[in-house]
DNA sequence: CAAAGAACCTGGCGGC
DNA sequence: TGCCGCCAGGTTCTTT
């Protein structure tokens, strides 16, 4: 589900939100999120500590504790994140109006509580998220494992060259490598390729120059523009308020099968590239 | 070491 | 209606 622009998105709104504040209460419903750390252990690390502050390195989210250590969740592929202030309503009114069912309390895996009276539920149906304590020398070493951040400035065509240069994998699972790029799915891979007119079963380390100075362009600007859009919602992500995001409404192939292409009119294909549905022009991208 | 494939989960969908 | 296989925004472990 989540990929860099939702993953943002959650962030900024969160934020103002939980930096400052004290985690009075940690509840760890399935212990299996916080696995192989035992729920005692994680939860004496993270009650009663201030959140310094809340940022996002790829697709993970890390909350930086004042005095040492970081809370590092990921959201997988049904993960949602809901803030609830206090005094309002609680989340369950909403799955009992049936307008998110994903927020179920049968899915619910984790709440925190904040001396602002705010409450951070952690919902994900499919069990697939993870929620980590790490010290400061593991929180270190953790993401150097990934790869650069694809809206930086030391992204460039020509870093992304040499990244795809020595890769002979098909180019959109280079793109989707944590190791290689940090942040990119399905959903950006596809568009992306697209939108760089690189058909996304091409050899990465083949890709010229010129076309990867397109392609870093591209993702830059997709990811910037899903951002702005508050991501996108296929299935199941919202954001901490649960409303949907808006860049699912301008995919150009990405579960757009058997329509016609925006660019030139052909049908797009769905083909399957790693193991991934993946979407794309047979007439825009060679 | 790189790449491919399976595994981890649950729910929804189409086909029979 | 029921069962079965397949699919889904991701990562990680195993195998080749």
């Amino acid at each position: 589900m989540p990929e860099l622009p939702e993953v943002e998105t959650i962030r900024r709104q969160l934020a103002p939100r939980v930096e400052g504040r004290v985690i009075r209460r940690c509840d760890v419903i399935d212990e299996r999120l916080t696995a192989p750390m035992p729920v005692a252990v994680f939860r004496s690390h993270v009650e009663g500590r201030r959140i310094a502050s809340l940022d996002r390195r790829g697709k993970y989210l890390r909350f930086e504790l004042e005095g040492g250590g970081a809370l590092v969740l990921h959201l997988r592929m049904t993960g949602r994140l809901t803030l609830i202030d206090g005094g309002s309503r609680d989340s369950r009114s909403r799955s009992r109006n049936g307008e998110a069912p994903d927020l179920d309390s049968r899915y619910l895996r984790l709440v925190m509580d904040l001396d602002s009276g705010g409450r951070l539920a952690f919902h994900d149906m499919r069990r697939l998220g993870t929620a980590t304590y790490l010290e400061d020398d593991e929180d270190k070493a953790y993401w150097e494992k990934l790869g650069p951040e694809p809206l930086s400035r030391g992204f460039s065509g020509a870093r992304l060259h040499r990244i795809l240069s020595e890769r002979k994998k098909p180019v959109k699972s280079a793109l989707m490598d944590q190791r290689l790029i940090a942040g990119i799915g399905n959903i950006y891979a596809d568009e992306s390729l697209f939108r760089a007119g690189i058909h996304p079963q091409r050899r990465a380390s083949e890709i010229q120059a010129s076309e990867v100075e397109s392609l870093c362009r591209e993702i830059k600007a997709t990811l910037r523009e899903a951002i702005r859009l508050q991501g996108s919602s296929i299935d199941t992500y919202a954001d901490t308020s649960g409303r949907s995001g808006g860049f699912q409404e301008t995919f150009k192939v990405h579960r757009r099968a058997g329509e016609p292409c925006p660019g030139c009119g052909r049908t797009i294909e769905k083909i399957k590239v790693g193991g991934r549905g993946t979407y794309f022009c047979p007439g825009c991208q060679q």
